[in-house]
DNA sequence: GCCACTCTTTCCATCATGGAAAGCAGAGGG
DNA sequence: CCCTCTGCTTTCCATGATGGAAAGAGTGGC
């Protein structure tokens, strides 16, 4: 009886794209500024990984404009929880715990 | 207090190599053949990736030769234990955990 | 000397990734 | 209406990682 079935994901398991699922995963919504500094990347590396993760519709991109200022909030996606929960059991399950 | 600092490190986190740790740090030592069916690689492959661990201190190679065989058996130094347990430290960290 | 068994190393092509810089769209100021 | 600023996005480019195939090397057996 496995809660999630362990399984490798490349996509989420690249190091920047780890993290940035890791607080999604925790926050549920955060903003593009937000991650870029919580995972210490530049604009561009972050845009690029949010693009990955949305292309495997891990991540959902939303645009607003608030207050005359653009801002792009980041969430996982059901599959995105998915393929994170499966994930970290995979490197539960290689990490022997 | 933090049983093990947590330390992501590179060398640790490719997807052969933390699977070879993760076999390692359960049974101290492994021959060549038997991680190499484990992790589903080639020789060659497997080869190159117990250099990287070996160059970086963490895997150490005992070569020997019994009932007329070659053997080579693979054992995660200290080092490799430490490196390991930060590093698997860090993904809980990033996981949430 | 020749062969088999076990890794090792080389060669090669591909892919991922980051940084810098140019590009773009929307809002506000002049 | 043009210019600028903000906030990402995309392009360009160089580097490093990685895997597969094949050749190579060391050791013992025949």
């Amino acid at each position: 009886m496995t809660a999630v079935e362990p399984r490798f994901d490349a996509v989420v398991h690249a190091p920047p794209r780890l993290q940035i699922c890791g607080l999604l995963a925790v926050v549920d919504t955060m903003e593009f500024a937000a991650v870029r500094d919580a995972v210490s990347v530049s604009d561009s590396v972050l845009s690029k990984h949010v693009k990955q993760l949305e292309e495997a519709g891990y991540v959902q991109v939303r645009k607003s404009t608030i207050a005359s200022r653009q801002r792009t909030s980041l969430a996982l996606t059901k599959a995105g929880r998915a393929a994170f929960g499966a994930h970290v059991a995979e490197l539960r399950r290689i990490a022997g715990l």
